[in-house]
DNA sequence: CTCCGCTGCAACTGTTATTGTTACAGCGAG
DNA sequence: CTCGCTGTAACAATAACAGTTGCAGCGGAG
């Protein structure tokens, strides 16, 4: 069912701009990051830029252009990166419509919606539960990954 | 993130199994679910194959073949329909592996690994809550879908 | 013991999402 | 003005799925 990486991808670009920070740099490059995920500057940028939008990060043009964190990692949640990247459901529903003859294929899109909205907001209050200074944290303290 | 509706077509399958039981059919043919369903028969089978691996329908063969429920609809949650298409894991971790040079790179993975643990743990939790039979229910309750 | 309807399964296609990549215009501090 | 970085479009490669076709195999009904 999981798809696609762009959480995971913008939780390490957090911990890691996290991590800098606490070394006293605090403006980094797109460039800087993907050197740490392993991947190319643009894939970055865009989840960069929907951190942006979600308020997340703030970015500066021209030279000496860069990201940073818009608020302490102290207080950014795995919640708030997760609707930064989400536009998708965690479950998703039929691809076409069902049959509308049969009383199941009539009904059971909402019945299911329900329950899936429930799951999902369970995993919403779980992920409100842990910061990106949560993670750095647990980051520094592995050994090997 | 999410990509298939197998979790849904596997759940509308055994909810109309239900409600043909109730009505005193029991067994049913791939052909006959796929109307349903609106799709075709070897996606069905496909559905029906999981969930017979998970024990939740047994089938039979050779002339008047069909599948049946293995249980009753009270007794299978939406967890057991989780478990029985779930392979993949909720949230995916990096495609590549991180530089390891970097110490956000090397630790990062176990961090989230953590964390996304916990909140497919929620979503465990609270599919468990439902059955088949609760789904049947809703789904009748609904006028228009 | 043959017939026939259904399952089991492999193979192939069309579609879609995602990642990775290249290319280039635009911005603005120095 | 310059230069480094952002913003974004465009494109290729990959992968997962849904849908479809085709056919072998099973085994009760007759």
């Amino acid at each position: 069912m999981s798809a696609n990486s762009r959480m995971t991808v913008a939780v390490h670009v957090l911990t890691w701009m996290a991590l800098v920070h606490d070394r006293g740099r605090d403006v980094v490059t797109s460039d800087q990051i993907a050197t740490s995920v392993a991947t190319n500057p643009v894939v970055i940028r865009r989840s960069l830029a929907d951190l942006r939008e979600a308020g997340l990060v703030t970015v500066r043009h021209g030279a000496g252009a860069g990201w940073t964190l818009a608020r302490a990692a102290e207080s950014i949640t795995m919640l708030d990166v997760f609707r930064a990247v989400h536009d998708e459901p965690l479950f998703a529903l039929h691809r076409g419509e069902p049959n509308q003859a049969c009383p199941i294929g009539r009904g059971i899109r909402p019945a299911l919606r329900d329950v899936y909205a429930d799951a999902e907001e369970a995993v919403r209050r779980e992920l409100a539960r842990v910061t990106i200074a949560d993670v750095l944290r647990e980051t520094l303290a592995t050994r090997s990954g």
